[in-house]
DNA sequence: CGGTATCCCGGCCGATACTG
DNA sequence: CAGTATCGGCCGGGATACCG
């Protein structure tokens, strides 16, 4: 590297998610990972119950989901509560730490869905010049 | 769902990643996947040729890297700029909303960077409790 | 340098069955 | 309801070889 550093916050920090044994980038997987961003999105609007997760991150499969949230609970992102009724009641919801995280990713997210039709667009203009080749 | 919308802005746009079919969640995992957020990072610091973007983002191979360069310059978020010298000299870039994607994607990473040390402990303490067993 | 083509293994993930 | 157990397919992704 030269000099410049267009990033604004380059930090100085003993993570660094470009490095590939750094912890960070683990956590950053479990997050952004195909199920991870989803569960982690759907909790912010509140605490949740396994299937009622299920049916709002669709296609999820209990496996799946519950993998998930045994890695987001492990990272201290969310929160299990399980009631010892019977029918049993488990209930899910975000930490702090959790909610300041999904924030950042519902940013994300919502940007993203906000600007698919520029997207869709360029996808458009991107095959008809390549995929006539 | 109840009446609960705690989502600060929850919009009513025709995309939503939580439906399986809706083409926003390709896209997110496009920007979220394993490379593509890191590639997406290591651009927002400027303009970067094939090598030197791979050495950036340690541990992605040339196939990866590739393939990964290759969809998010589909979906408008970067762009490639060939020079027909020889040897060849080929720059990536984003382009405009490619930076706002990764400005984004890049306040995730910082904050999960800064709070490695809340997860790790986080682990500990489960993997005390639950790994016992 | 800047890629593509091919091979192939591990593990992600869905489906199904079972438990408390 | 809230999961775990097990099986198997498929494909993400690494290694290697090759091209302009």
């Amino acid at each position: 590297m030269t000099t410049t550093l267009a990033c604004p916050e380059e930090q100085d920090l003993p993570y660094n998610v470009f490095a590939k044994a750094c912890p960070s980038r683990g956590t950053l997987e479990h997050v952004t990972g195909r199920w991870g961003g989803l569960t982690l999105g759907a909790l912010y609007e509140g605490s949740m119950r396994f299937n009622e997760l299920r049916r709002r991150v669709d296609g999820v499969s209990e496996k799946m989901l519950s993998q998930t949230l045994h890695a987001l609970e492990r990272d201290g992102l969310v929160h299990r509560e399980a009631q010892p009724t019977n029918p049993p009641r488990v209930d899910y919801e975000l930490t702090a730490l959790g909610r300041e995280v999904a924030a950042r990713l519902l940013d994300l997210i919502h940007f993203v869905e906000g600007r698919m039709d520029d997207v869709l667009a360029s996808r458009d203009r991107y095959d008809d010049t390549r995929g006539a080749r």
